[in-house]
DNA sequence: TATGAATGAGGGTTCATTCAT
DNA sequence: CATGAATGAACCCTCATTCAT
């Protein structure tokens, strides 16, 4: 009754295990003995459930995106106004994270390792996809005069994603809960640091 | 022409061509073969140089810090206006960057692997001088009336510290000139992305 | 159907399955996970009709040598002539030998493996009753004047078993029946390939 | 003076005790620990004179190969009689299959391996060559009426080389000289067993 | 200074086998 | 009978480092 539910459960605990390990240290720096000793077994048992380090690693930066690409594609079809859309992004985001810290760090240590596999395309399509939704929204922000009109959509994208994406590789902080984090950084990214 | 200046220069000339190979991939990531062989010697013949990979990556290291806080330092000489000596530090902080791309690279991708070391220690002692000249001036902004009243200090630096060394990492773009993205970089940080 | 004959059957068909693999692939280059994906199970479960590996490879290599030693025998007893007894080797050995191909490609591949463990010393043994066979009939022919009297019957006897066993290897062929290849053989053996 | 000749001399010796061992045991049965063990030092020290155990394997068979194809395309030139040229081909056989007993075992064992491998797609060219060149013969004689009318080329080639081929992989004999093996075969070959 | 050879620790992975359920 | 999880030994290979020449 209790038993096996689909990818086993024990399967779904060691990528558990694995992810804190590599939100911690990076997937290259992670080795899969130090995964192993976590789970109490030898490192040799853990091919029993995964053919390899690198497919732990695949289920987790597919399941991070499949989640953030759902997030974006349901924000833009939240509202019109791109202020209300990126607003939902980052909201929608600030949970979305939490829920992949080590997807984060791993794409942020790691990604020229990944992005150079085939078996890692879908990082590149993804990626893609995911600039094209800020890209639209800030552009069409400016055009409508909601945004400044010197705004360069790309170059602000760089840098709002990476905000955005950043305070998950800080190391688990009690100083700040999500949400003030997130009012934070919506804050400064709509206003600024100056007093009007 | 190549061959024989004074010993430092080929000393130099290696810690550049490792910092180059640091930059693009990481300080882990790159192997003291990949060093050699850009060097055009066998590997072991760069312990005749340096006594370990360890101490390359702390020649780059130190040489970056020792020019960052530099630069803060003066730039809080510099005016008395938080924001004037903040915008000192984020156009101080370009031109030193661009000149330190590897040490930004390695201390974003392999910061736990240095800070764990003792060896180390300064780098942990440098990133607090750093924080605290940051936080002096975003409170100082902020009890000024200058910057905004709900504006959290600790948590708009490493906002901004990280927007700021951040797009280091990004491959050698030609899309923006370093003023370029420093200018958008202001913009955004004291104005925000919204129209006034 | 396929299910629930007797106990037996079952294993017959797993040691078959096996088999096949085996002469394929060779005895080491087969795993006992390819063996039970063969036979649509978990490779521990092979584990409750075999205790081991080996034991697979037991039973295949026993009932061949039973087979082919049967025959040998047999052919002795039939004829007095060794012309007429070694026509009767050879075509005794082609129905034998396409019935145990797996056992073949064995013998021939993994003799080191198996001849030096002391579970197998009956693959010894069987060996050298078949050389004793194929040396006592070249030898009275040659003694008799029916062969020339030139003839090096230990040299011969190893050219003419491999030569016997050796197309068992070749994959499965659908050139030549099993019959034009024991004419040809004969052919061969008896009269070189020079026209009289 | 005595010093490092083309590749190496300690290579060559390395590549030298593996094919010794390949011959003995088979290419994938040796592991890179006991090639290392029988030079005196650590399996990875291996690595500095090779990329890898396949790199040796290649070393060792596609130096025979050339020397097979050479020793053929002589013999072709040699003589226009095919039973000359066969000859021919079976007398430089002997000399280069003694000295490229490795080569031979790992065909012979592993050629499933090998030949599924794009890194050693040349093994089927050079043997698709060396096929050709048989049969061409075998096909010239019997036209010629040198040959029994009755010959089928391919399937004499199959025998004719693998007979060739095999002795090698019988443990070096004392039994035999090269020469006797060589004279007994071919008297084999060419008039069968059979008294005139 | 550089080479060429080697070390030694550790990395990811394979595989026959065991065993509680 | 079969599963699912695990073992343990071995495998090929990598890499920073050392050192005699």
């Amino acid at each position: 009754m209790t038993q096996s539910k689909s990818p086993s459960e024990r399967r779904t605990h060691l990528v558990r295990l694995a992810g804190d390990l590599f939100a911690e240290k990076g997937f290259r720096a992670t080795t899969v003995r130090e995964i192993a000793d976590a789970a109490g077994i030898l490192s040799g048992s853990l091919y029993h459930h995964f053919d390899s380090k690198e497919s732990i690693g695949d289920e987790i930066l597919s399941a991070f995106l499949d989640d953030v690409l759902a997030g974006y594609r349901a924000a833009v079809l939240s509202a019109d106004d791109p202020r209300a859309v990126i607003e939902q992004i980052v909201r929608s985001s600030s949970a979305t994270l939490s829920r992949h810290r080590a997807a984060l760090t791993m794409l942020q240590r790691d990604w020229n390792y990944f992005s150079a596999q085939p078996r890692f395309a879908y990082l590149r399509t993804a990626m893609k996809e995911i600039e094209q939704i800020w890209i639209d929204q800030l552009e069409r922000g400016r055009e409508s005069g909601r945004f400044r009109s010197d705004l360069d959509a790309r170059l602000a994208y760089r840098l709002l994603r990476d905000i955005l994406w950043m305070p998950t590789s800080w190391r688990p902080s009690t100083t700040w809960s999500p949400d003030e984090i997130v009012d934070g950084l919506l804050r400064l990214l709509f206003d600024g640091i100056t007093a009007r």
